[in-house]
DNA sequence: CAGTGGTCTAGACCACTGG
DNA sequence: CAGTGGTCTAGACCACTGC
């Protein structure tokens, strides 16, 4: 196709849609980076669900009007920021939190043992589900106005019958109408997916802020230890595609047999 | 070239000595790995030192016999692994921890603004720096014996006149032969900057385990809190090339003012 | 076997840098 | 201007999957 001079130059392959919706701004861009976003707004708009393959390259070569290596180089960038992933031979299918290897992405809490296995999975207890209207300090860091409808959620996780974490989530109310404390508490597997799932809201990265604290007399209730124990304050903004904030977590987490993982590179 | 089968077949361009050097295993891989892995014995064995150019891609395509495209996908690899940095127009160049946008890639404490330049750089202070016989606990991380010789660093970071990181440092003896607490106090930039230009040593990663304690006497002196305060433990083991242990590290963070900024994606 | 992603090539042109 | 990395293409073949 022609080389590409201000935006797309050939729109016309598309669905349409996409090309008219929300008067997006010209990407002056190359090639592949334009079609990084167009499969990122299929993607957004739910054209196809997590755990579903996409078109294949080809499809979307020929959809696109590109090559299939321009293709290529931009699922490769979708792929190196965890939205898809490729599996040769099936196909390639959007990211999903329901997947096992993926499990400890977004907790970093090990056992100090180093096996995650052995230990079993999270013990979880809901405390409390509620809705409320936004204080400010929540509002803000959720990109929503001080009084605004939101989610509050607090629960306890515990390893081998003992408490380890405990945590207050705050959701905002729009996109997660209807959630309840039943129907967390009789969920299997990662919260995300549940979001996924039944909301259509997929966690696409995170920004963590950790802090050593005290135990204040009320966590230290919950979690089993005395008042003023060293304890890991993590805060947590989780993002939707588009840089969406859509989740603020505040957790404690008990570090004398567990620690935070990280690796710097 | 030849479409590979077992391993190069054709090492007869290669300057001769990274063929026969250390019989490496055989790598049944895609030809782009085998090209990164010569490259990265080339940056391993010093051909080109931090902050040197390495040669164009077009000079490697020569060198290796293969295409641009082939060379370009190595380099693409070993740029995502920070081993490299790009340069349009200028060429390839071996990445450095003098550089000023990556001088927070491995430090990651915040003061609370977000602001770290407001902040200005950490004043140093080295309080200790001493030869001795590694400990079992020390020596096993860093991969040596129990009684190897290890340099032990203890120093001070503080942010605006307030002690802040409180750091225990320990070096195998032999690559950092020399070092001395003078040559330390009297350089400027980052600690893996000096590592870089005197001793030859690129750290390339690292693992972080952080945990919240309580401050003991000695840690809360030196940091100016009381006994018993919540500190951030922070245990690094730092890694040069072929993920080899060069470094241990075990730091304390008041984060009274200041947080450990982690992004999980 | 056909269809998928994965690798490799060769050649064209663009964008940026520095002399 | 020549040299560098960056983009794009078209076509070939390989490796894996599932029918």
């Amino acid at each position: 196709m022609a080389i590409n001079t201000s935006s797309l130059t050939d729109p016309a392959a598309l669905a349409g849609d996409a090309g008219a919706a929300a008067g997006v701004a010209p990407a002056f861009s190359p090639l592949y980076q334009q079609i990084k976003v167009l499969i990122l707004q299929s993607l957004q708009a739910g054209e196809w669900k997590p755990g579903e393959a996409i078109p294949s390259e080809m499809d979307l070569a020929a959809r696109f009007r590109v090559s299939q290596g321009t293709v290529r180089k931009a699922i490769d960038e979708l792929a190196a920021e965890n939205l898809v992933v490729r599996r040769q031979g099936k196909g390639t299918f959007v990211a999903t939190h329901a997947e096992q290897h993926v499990q400890y992405r977004f907790l970093r809490l090990m056992p100090d043992s180093g096996d995650t296995t052995s230990e079993g999975p999270a013990e979880r207890q809901i405390i409390d589900c509620k809705r409320l209207r936004a204080p400010a300090d929540i509002a803000r860091p959720l990109s929503l106005r001080t009084g605004d409808a939101v989610l509050q959620l607090r629960r306890v996780l515990a390893f081998q019958g003992t408490p380890t974490i405990l945590e207050d989530v705050w959701l905002p109310g729009g996109p997660f109408k209807g959630l309840t404390a039943e129907r967390l508490a009789t969920h299997r597997g990662p919260m995300y997916a549940l979001f996924e799932t039944e909301f259509g809201v997929r966690m696409v990265r995170a920004e963590e802020k950790i802090r050593a604290i005290a135990a204040d007399e009320a966590s230290a209730t919950l979690l089993g230890v005395p008042v003023g124990a060293p304890l890991l304050s993590v805060e947590r903004i989780a993002f939707t595609y588009n840089d969406l904030p859509m989740e603020l977590r505040r957790g404690l987490y008990r570090t004398d047999t567990h620690h935070y993982k990280n690796d710097l590179s």
